[in-house]
DNA sequence: CTTGACCTTCCCGTCACGGGAAGCCCCATA
DNA sequence: TATGGGGCTTCCCGTGACGGGAAGGTCAAG
């Protein structure tokens, strides 16, 4: 199997399948003519991982759960630990980005939006510390 | 005014501050000793700086918000479509981390997270798509 | 034989800074 | 006066996770 081929199949870029191999993330072997030759657990690995990226997970914590996925005698726990970690991080985030919400839709529903040179966004940006 | 106070009445690093300078967003005087020299409007334009970004607009976006703040005679309608337009990018931001949540919540819920090899998240990480 | 699609490596750009080196400058204290 | 310790300057590299694009090899079809 080509790169396209399996780009198509785990849902991703080559570049970035390019990218995972150049961070050893994957080692696929190589054809007489230099193309990289993708086998079904190439392939298994690579849905995998985009997979994980699309739940969020950083690169070094796919690193993570693929070494825990690919040995199978591993404990739960760790992967459970992983997940719990990262699930604080996105409520974390979504804490914060439901602050900068909550100001800013107060500033813009206090501006008339109209021709009037004195904006209600820009004193409350300038005076308000967030 | 010194870098360090200012950075310290803006609420900012000095880093940071040179870094604006460089892409042009504050303009400071120099003393003759080549040290940095910072007048009220300055800082206030740091000041202002610091909120944007805190509320999470791009330098870009602060750029264009800087500018709108300093020409007095701009109509807000502008500024209230940079507001907006960020606001949209704060929702889909948020719904994007809600469904991840939702997705990794569901999964954790399912492992145990004890020492049994086989783990409903890797599983669940390796047969859906989201 | 040529065309066009595919593949390769390599290098630079992204965004918004942070870290750290190398080297002035200024003030206070011994 | 020497010295020490901050503070200031510029410059360059690194971050995360790729994307764009150049230069060039390879393959299948017509």
């Amino acid at each position: 199997m080509n790169i396209k081929e399996v780009a198509a199949q785990a849902g991703l870029p080559a570049k970035t399948i390019r990218y995972y191999e150049d961070i050893g993330l994957i080692r696929p072997k190589r054809a007489a003519n230099g193309y990289r030759s993708f086998a079904a657990a190439d392939a298994a690995k690579l849905t995998f991982l985009a997979h994980a990226r699309g739940l969020g997970f950083t690169i070094e914590d796919c690193r993570a759960l693929l070494a825990l996925y690919e040995d199978k005698s591993r404990a739960s726990a760790e992967v459970k630990k992983l997940a719990e970690n990262h699930l604080d991080r996105i409520a974390t985030k979504i804490a914060e980005l439901r602050a900068m919400q909550a100001t800013l839709s107060h500033l813009v529903h206090a501006c008339a939006g109209d021709n009037r040179p004195d904006c209600p966004i820009l004193q409350g940006i300038a005076g308000c510390p967030a």
